[in-house]
RNA sequence: GGCCGGAUGGCAGAGUGGUCAUGCAGCGGACUGCAACUCCGUGUACGCCGGUUCGAUUCCGACUCCGGCCUCCA
């Protein structure tokens, strides 16, 4: 069995996909006006991780996740730029694939761009407008009659009322109530636009989710994800959006994945206090970000630092150490640590569970490998198909030990000198010149590591 | 103010009504020319106050503190 948190009920349920064996997931993307950011690698690790296992225990997963390409910030940012919008997007599509790559994810089976999908949008806002859950004010603007869908505020227990009290709403005039948001929004000269009923213009924020996921899952499907800050507003309109134009229940689990903190502080794009996916990517080895986020349960906040990025580095280079110079078997037959490993992970993927039991699998397997038990190949070979569901230990282990933190000094090629050196200086007995070539590679960061085949290095 | 989460050993981070999380760090030992790696051993942890119970960190209630959302944000 299954379980899975949702959000809409606040609790741990047993997942029942709508058709059996199949799982219909879409999972929000970003908007692509900037680089993405650690808090972007979160969520696209997370429900990769989840992907993956979804897969992994037998479902015929459809996993979709949009981009959005056209929006306020798109607009603002490629005219500051001075280059087109679709210049913008497809620069930052690109970037975000290559983060997705280094990142180790699977891509979604489908990217829907909401440019591509202008016809489906406005055939809803068109539903929208025709059942009375849109009107268009005096500005041009369409809005979605929030007052008329009489559930909205369920996936966040609000109240439209009580949101009213002290809100920050921008009371723009020619809503009709603060809470109603724009469906359509009417382009001002030399903006991108497209036609419509209510004339030129796009969508507003929210719609074209509602949409494309409509489009490529069907009006109710399983799962919906994204990060935390899009429970609302973001996925509660989505649901008025789609309910109140198909009349269907939208969908049967709402999953968001927890926030990331820097330096213990709320990370925001107002803030400023944010790092790109390829900064960090300067510094360490792609898995160890991955390690870092799955480290902790998807739905946990956690702290980014240089501090945590260290410590996720140490500990997986525990994990790559038992595998350094080991021979990993064709197949194996699943042991108990793969059992242990699943029951963790369907218990709604807890992620922080099933890498400890890694860990004991290691024990076990540094223990073989110092009897020279044959057994160690099959249980390197267990090791390494677990830890490919949460897309860790992917890398050759003599690269990652090597490069777990990204080489900003002495080449390899000098190490391997040095070590030839000292291999005669302790040949000779010369422990004293041995030992300062140790310290002296230590203090650029590499580790020498003495074994009867030789002597092999860390950086980091 | 409303709504949602949290509070676990030096740090990170799971979990459970009554023997073990796990990783890092520390301490002792084995191994090593020295190290490192590895292995073995090692810790009076569960915010505060009540209640339920034979027994609560785990269930219930109050309290304190912390975070997030209510505005663009994954």
């Amino acid at each position: 069995m299954l379980k899975v948190f949702n959000t809409m009920t606040g609790k741990k349920e047993e997942f029942k996909p709508i058709e059996e064996g199949k799982v219909k997931m879409y999972v929000c993307g970003i908007t692509v006006y900037d680089y993405c950011h650690i808090g972007h690698a979160r969520a696209m690790i997370s429900f990769d991780v989840i992907t993956r296992f979804l897969r992994h225990i037998g479902y015929d997963l459809t996993f979709v996740r949009n981009i959005t390409d056209v929006d306020d910030k798109i607009i603002k940012r490629a005219e500051e730029n001075g280059e087109t919008t679709a210049q913008l997007t497809e620069r930052m599509i690109a970037a975000m694939h290559e983060d997705e790559v280094a990142l180790g994810n699977k891509f979604p089976d489908l990217e829907p761009k909401a440019t591509e999908f202008m016809q489906q949008i406005i055939d809803m806002i068109q539903v929208l407008v025709d059942k009375g859950f849109a009107y268009q004010g005096e500005s041009g603007d369409v809005y979605y009659r929030a007052s008329k869908f009489e559930e909205y505020g369920k996936l966040n227990n609000r109240k439209l009322e009580e949101m009213l009290a002290g809100a920050r709403i921008e009371v723009e005039a020619s809503k009709e109530h603060p809470a109603d948001f724009v469906l359509w929004k009417p382009a001002k000269a030399g903006e991108v636009s497209w036609e419509s009923p209510w004339g030129k213009g796009r969508p507003g924020w929210h719609i074209e989710c509602s949409a494309m996921s409509t489009h490529c899952l069907g009006n109710h499907f399983d799962i919906h994800g994204g990060g935390p800050d899009l429970k609302f507003p973001h996925h509660e309109n989505e649901i008025a959006q789609s309910e109140a134009a198909t009349g269907e229940q939208y969908v049967n689990y709402w999953m968001h994945c927890g926030a990331v903190r820097v330096n213990n502080e709320k990370m925001s794009k107002s803030l400023g206090n944010f790092f790109t996916i390829r900064e960090v990517l300067e510094k360490f080895n792609p898995e160890v970000v991955r390690y870092l986020m799955v480290s902790s349960q998807y739905r946990s906040s956690i702290d980014y630092s240089d501090a945590s990025l260290k410590e996720a580095k140490t500990a997986l280079e525990r994990l790559y150490t038992a595998l350094r110079g080991q021979v990993v078997a064709e197949s194996y037959v699943a042991t108990e640590y793969t059992s242990r490993f699943e029951d963790a992970m369907r218990d709604d993927f807890n992620t922080p569970v099933a890498l400890s039991v890694l860990f004991e699998l290691v024990r076990e397997l540094n223990k073989a490998r110092a009897e020279g038990s044959e057994q160690a190949a099959t249980l390197a070979a267990e090791l390494k198909a677990l830890a490919e569901l949460v897309g860790l230990l992917s890398q050759d282990p003599e690269y990652f030990m090597q490069n777990s933190t990204v080489n900003d000094g002495l080449s390899a090629q000098a190490i391997e000198d040095y070590i030839a050196e000292r291999a005669q200086a302790r040949k000779d007995k010369n422990f004293s010149r041995s030992d300062e070539i140790r310290d002296l590679l230590l203090e650029q960061g590499i580790t020498l590591l003495d074994t009867r085949e030789g002597t092999t290095w860390t950086r980091g």
